[in-house]
DNA sequence: TTGTACGCGTTATCAA
DNA sequence: TTGATAACGCGTACAA
């Protein structure tokens, strides 16, 4: 396969390299004629502009970085799809990094990579996207950040989110119009935003309604199956077990599930349970998972188009934008026993 | 932060831009004390040779590609987890890509991908990894290829794999050896290799022991969770249920503990379940499942190591690596009921 | 063992 | 609206 060039085309079209640059850039000031001219060349060679050219010659690169705490996490992966789609619909490609938060040298392997690589930008998930020096090293680099649900200072960065808060109160009150009054709670990690965020919703739907939250009925998860079922067992192998429960995902969900059965408390007749995420475990577990459905995909999309629009000079703006959630009823929910 | 060059640093140390470029290759040919002098001042201006120059100038571009039917899946996520830490090690980057089978210009996509980037090497994974074509354009491209577990032409190309065929006999021995006689098996989708390798370890298994495989006892699935529930539904829902069912992966038998449970056969005292991969998910089940661990991290490192050391002419040569499997007992399998 | 000069394929500058 | 030419940062002949 030999290798058709710039120069090649440029020969073929009878023009020089830099109209076809212009035009390969979308660049203005090329008389249509040429330009189709170009075009023709283009589609018969097959040519396609060198990534490594361009980097090196621009400072656009064409690579899109996602850095994550966990790349193997299954929300990891639907953010990675997101990108990754939205990467190639507008002809860029994705470079997956991992920041590990227990490598005392995170930061010289991301100043590295920094340095080898010049991003168009990059794409900063929870819980990382709350790390200030890790912003403080992307800012000395040059280098656009979008954060996807940030906890701190959401003015600091454009961002994408999802108004967990209203998701979570909203959840709350589906339970609350299904006649339950004594509903637990199971936290996520402090450390991500989501975590706070849905735990506040829940508050103020109980409060709107009029109903307090017993201190017994709140328990500390970190978001992993393990936790869940833990703070599943406290809650349930009790005489008064409450008649349901919003776990801060859908894995914790899930270990509340597999907890009652153990427990012989059959859902959601005896018991309520309520996730968040809709991951592909919630529609495995049995009663089906009612839950809030995280647009992960739509949220990385949007994170991609922010990057590479904000290349574009004119709207070097701040960018906030919101990605609606939905709730998705399953078989996990009944109405409260009388 | 001023980008600091190989010609800063070649001013610093007092010596040509060559000879820091044969420092930081690792090439022969440079007296100990100037190859010091050298990295001394690469560590104070903590320069890195830019990546795109140095792709464009040679061939090498520290850029190692990872192509997936589903990056979303939980076995990409491992591979890409895999990939991405030894990549990491060894001074490259990971760039994902999908290749989309729906999708009927894939052809096209993936040629201008690669005309894009050159890459050190590219990693194909199950199902994709045995399609013809698709191998035909990489080698058109001359991108080396590294295949994970293909079905085909085994010859064809340096692949990693692991023994399936030998794991899930394994697995099926110590079904019998518990005792159990009639076992069903519900098997994956014929694209994948893995599933055909599967199905004949547990004919092997079977034949050795001298136990026949009923045609009723043998499933068709596709490595979903929806195809495990329907194949579960039609075993157990008869009055004749097998005694154990090797599932030709988890998501399956994970399907199949969900179905036993709504027919209310206790596993493992009235049914032993069994699985394949090890995935996040054996362990979320109640019991939790007997499985054989699938090594992905290490296949995949593995994956990269062929491909970066292929790039060394010296051993240009085919090569066939095969990680271990281990096998998980948990609590799914017991006794064949008397 | 070390250094010089050129080329890689593209974009950017500035003149035409 | 176009084109000639200089960067971009590095690796590689080839020479010293």
């Amino acid at each position: 396969m030999t290798r058709v060039t710039i120069k090649d085309v440029a020969a073929r079209a009878g023009v020089s390299i830099k109209t076809v640059s212009r035009v390969m850039n979308g660049e203005a000031h090329v008389r249509a004629d040429v330009r189709e001219r170009v075009m023709k060349v283009v589609e018969e060679t097959g040519y396609r502009p060198n990534m490594f050219a361009r980097g090196l010659s621009s400072a656009r690169s064409f690579l899109v970085g996602a850095f994550f705490d966990d790349p193997a996490s299954p929300y990891a992966s639907d953010i990675q799809r997101g990108a990754l789609t939205r990467c190639r619909e507008r002809g860029h490609h994705l470079l997956i990094e991992e920041v590990d938060r227990d490598a005392g040298d995170w930061k010289s392997t991301l100043d590295t990579t920094l340095r080898q690589v010049r991003l168009v930008g990059a794409i900063l998930t929870p819980p990382i996207c709350d790390w200030p020096e890790l912003i403080d090293l992307f800012d000395a680099h040059g280098v656009p950040v979008v954060r996807i649900a940030p906890a701190l200072v959401p003015e600091r960065t454009p961002l994408v989110r999802v108004d967990d808060r209203r998701a979570s109160a909203e959840m709350t009150q589906l339970l609350i119009a299904a006649g339950h009054r004594d509903i637990a709670f199971i936290k996520g990690p402090p450390a991500h935003g989501s975590s706070n965020e849905r735990w506040r919703g829940f508050c103020d739907a109980m409060q709107a309604a009029g109903l307090t939250v017993a201190d017994h009925r709140v328990l500390e998860g970190d978001y992993r199956y393990r936790s869940g079922l833990a703070a599943a067992e406290t809650l349930l192998d009790t005489g008064t077990p409450p008649s349901a429960v919003l776990a801060s995902n859908d894995e914790m969900a899930f270990a509340v599930l597999v907890v009652a059965m153990r427990h012989g408390i059959t859902v959601p007749d005896r018991l309520s349970v309520v996730g968040f995420d809709d991951m592909a475990l919630a529609r495995m577990a049995w009663p089906q998972l009612t839950t809030v459905h995280q647009p992960n995909f739509e949220v990385a999309a949007a994170a991609v188009d922010l990057l590479i629009d904000a290349a574009e000079p004119q709207d070097a703006a701040h960018h906030r934008i919101e990605v609606p959630y939905t709730i998705v009823k399953r078989a996990s929910v009944g109405p409260a026993a009388v």
